[in-house]
DNA sequence: TGTACATCAGTGAACGCGCGTTCACTGATGTAC
DNA sequence: TGTACATCAGTGAACGCGCGTTCACTGATGTAC
């Protein structure tokens, strides 16, 4: 009791169903998931258009569990570990911060452009387990690294760890948002001036120092 | 040689050419440019399915010309003038800036998205007349801003404008992009609390006050 | 061991639908007489 | 002034295409004898 199996499998181990999973990935990360059909996923799996629907109910669950190992695999991607508070110093781990955020926004938003277009597929993924938080994990990350060096007396304690999250995240879909909404435009690496004047800004802030 | 005349048209003065943007304006206000038809604005418009082709060349210079149209109507509905320096605090027209910059993209953003699908649209855009800036307007008008309080001694000298636009139009983009890939989740108002730490944040900094 | 049959995932042509777009027709208005 | 005709923007049914989805068929594998 071991029927047909298809004919791209050959020689891997893999089932069907994580093989479209990959090609989706594989057409998302390339692409973005803007105007992928069935038949564009079935192609880069090398199998017949029809199949999928042995696996998933509908293109919107195979979409979802498709993002999902996207922001995933983009995740596990960044090198290194995260800066921890006390190593270095604050204004280089804050850069380092930036540099991490934007590399996976840059990564993952694409794939969430025009997804506002699908509320399916937002609905689907909401349903997975293990849900992605899109982008809080780094969001909540930061935040609790600029907690740890308060806690290490290198960050003011009036500071607010969340509003430095927010601005960090929001400088990443500025520049990313900017770029996908002009591609012409320079891609989404702002300059080494921009990112020294953000941390600088986060840093010390624009009151005149003698101010309170 | 006065032809027939649209049956909408009865009594306005109208042409039928700024009827159809004004209807696909309505709509697009209404729910976004995701998903519209050429159907759904003929119908808004109470005119024939085929008639926009006798004044736009396709579906898509007619989009243009009404995403142009709503941005101009949305940065027009902005109540009130700008703060300028040197009025009250440097905190208060911050936050100033923080609710206007997020009203115009709440209102805006979710015109554009999923607009990254139809590059044809965004080139569209790009051929008219004065271009709309994609938001750099406000960006601007509030780097301006800053460095007139740099001039008036009110901010540090140091202080990056270009930077403080950044970080600000960065945070709106977070919020509303938050909202549109979370309809379920609270619209794009941070709380009170978050304003205040994020303008808190952006004057004063995080380092440590005994630091330089 | 060899042969006939049952199983069922894979296959891909075909279906139905909605979309952007076209075009033969309509009819209100201006013109000729 | 009244009537027949020409004009052409407006009308909406119909076209063609691409999409998501279905389903009768295929064929590799396991089982019965």
């Amino acid at each position: 009791m071991s029927p047909r199996r298809a004919a791209a499998l050959r020689g891997g181990d893999q089932s069907l169903r994580e093989h479209l999973i990959a090609a989706a990935v594989r057409l998302i990360a390339r692409r973005g998931s803007a105007g992928l059909t069935v038949r564009d996923i079935a192609r880069e799996a090398a199998v017949a258009d029809g199949v999928l629907y042995n696996h998933f109910a509908d293109k919107e669950e195979l979409l979802a569990h498709a993002l999902h190992a996207h922001v995933r695999a983009v995740e596990a991607a960044q090198e290194g570990e995260p800066p921890r508070p006390g190593e270095r110093t604050v204004e280089a781990n804050l850069r380092a911060y930036l540099d991490r955020a934007l590399a996976v926004h840059a990564a993952i938003l694409p794939a969430f452009a025009g997804l506002s277009t699908q509320p399916k597929v937002l609905a689907r993924l909401a349903e997975l387990p293990n849900p992605l938080a899109g982008g809080h994990g780094l969001r909540s990350e930061l935040a609790g690294y600029v907690r740890g060096e308060q806690g290490l007396g290198r960050v003011a304690p009036a500071a607010s760890p969340e509003a430095v999250a927010t601005l960090v995240v929001g400088v990443c879909h500025d520049l990313v948002l900017g770029h996908l909404l002009d591609p012409m435009s320079a891609p989404p690496e702002p300059s080494p001036g921009l990112v020294a004047e953000l941390v600088a800004t986060l840093l010390h802030g624009i009151a005149r120092p003698a101010d309170g």
